[in-house]
DNA sequence: TGACTATTCAATTATCTACTTGAATATGGC
DNA sequence: GCCATATTCAAGTAGATAATTGAATAGTCA
């Protein structure tokens, strides 16, 4: 043989420390932070610091152990950089790890109901019951993440209205017709919120089931706006002058 | 609300943090390669112990883990305690980290190779082709796991050859016809091992890219013996008297 | 060039992890 | 009830991990 059956044990340890160590890179709740993050798009290392409420100096040794692990990838514009997800195998890596939480860890209804709040009153579409009715037309679908991942990539037909927004800008919006909302994914607390603020304000609201990223998994069509810099004028909700 | 944005960033630290408690379970190569195995089938704690090379008490603590976090269930039979995977989005979290491991670690080629050795000279089938070939019904198909794994799980038509015992019964097998042989995985011995051996004795030999749980992941019919004892008769290669 | 900003590095701390060893439980056969 | 076997528990150790703090790089822009 090749030398293998020489220390087949020791080779054997290698390999699979090697999968240990692709799963050690999401064993931090932070890191899991970090890529749900980076499956919206690449994102500098001072701003995921603030999503996820770290210091960036702690921000930046977690994304440089995900580093080393190869689940991103890194991209230097002028003093920024900016790091991102390897490919889409990360993505569905994480995806997959939500699947077995939900599946078998007990307590993540809780856990996600006192992070998420009561959905039970609140209504979701699925992905290709939003792709009906976007072809039929009669649904209003605005995106409530940052406008950032709105151009990083989104749902064509969506129009971008930041949660943040969402209070000044509700005359934007038609009330005689049902708006979709969607985020980041399942467990993203903006478009719930949407759902809650507008059906506050008597407009009829659902949200997508999950987030972009699904839908793009899915492999459903996606668009993005190329170049978009920071405080650029962007797609907005309908025209005030209509 | 309903108490969620009173600590909004504690709920999400915790919310999570559950997510890495599933990952940080795949986080030691020990129980990567537990979870492989269980991927074949459920096994008591001593012959898991075998498999990975620990002791009993090392592997029962590694075993908890994995209960902990909601991995794997257990089943009492008289003395022994049966493990298995708690259900198919585990081995789907499994295959996530290999095909991360795949695409992103840079040295995984290496480590494979000194475990399997060298590959290219072997010849593999898709579980496509070998699909069709078992249809038009013109290949012997091997399962080279050990017998109890064949038992619990196993291609249609294949019969029950462990690798162990591919030396002492050749004699079985058509040199006619191309074998098929499969087994664990995509980074399991056995096949190739199997391959090497009969190619060795001039048995045209392939083996299936994959393994069974593979197969059975994707759907394609599978077969098992419900209730095999141990040390029982099972099912073998062709009958001598033919 | 020099001030400015984004990011990384280095050193430290408290906590956790994998594995070892030896003893404790629990079940089934006699 | 008692022995044998499978598994778990408990205590200990060497090494790793997440976060903090403060300093060091490396680009940008005036």
């Amino acid at each position: 043989m090749v030398g293998k059956q020489m220390d087949g044990r020791h080779a054997k340890t290698e390999l699979f420390d090697a999968f240990g160590s692709v799963a050690k890179a999401l064993s931090s709740g932070r890191r899991a932070e970090i890529v749900d993050i980076l499956a919206q798009g690449e994102r500098p290392v001072e701003e995921i610091s603030r999503e996820i409420s770290q210091t960036v100096a702690n921000t930046s040794q977690h994304l440089q152990l995900l580093l080393r692990a190869g689940l991103v990838s890194t991209r230097r514009d002028g003093t920024r950089i900016y790091y991102s997800l390897s490919g889409p195998s990360v993505y569905r890596l994480w995806a997959a790890i939500r699947s077995v939480a939900q599946d078998h860890v007990a307590q993540l209804d809780d856990l996600a109901a006192s992070y998420l709040g009561d959905r039970s009153a609140l209504q979701s579409v699925t992905r290709s019951e939003l792709r009906q009715r976007l072809q039929s037309g009669d649904v209003t679908v605005i995106d409530v993440r940052p406008q950032q991942e709105y151009a990083s990539g989104h749902i064509p037909g969506a129009i971008s209205l930041p949660v943040k927004e969402l209070d000044k800008r509700l005359d934007q919006l038609p009330n005689d017709r049902t708006v979709v909302a969607y985020c980041r994914g399942p467990y993203c607390v903006y478009a719930l919120d949407a759902v809650r603020t507008l059906s506050r304000h008597g407009i009829e609201a659902v949200r997508l089931e999950d987030g972009y990223p699904e839908w793009k998994e899915a492999g459903l069509p996606v668009e993005a706006d190329k170049q978009l810099e920071p405080g650029e004028p962007r797609p907005t909700a309908a025209p005030r002058e209509s």
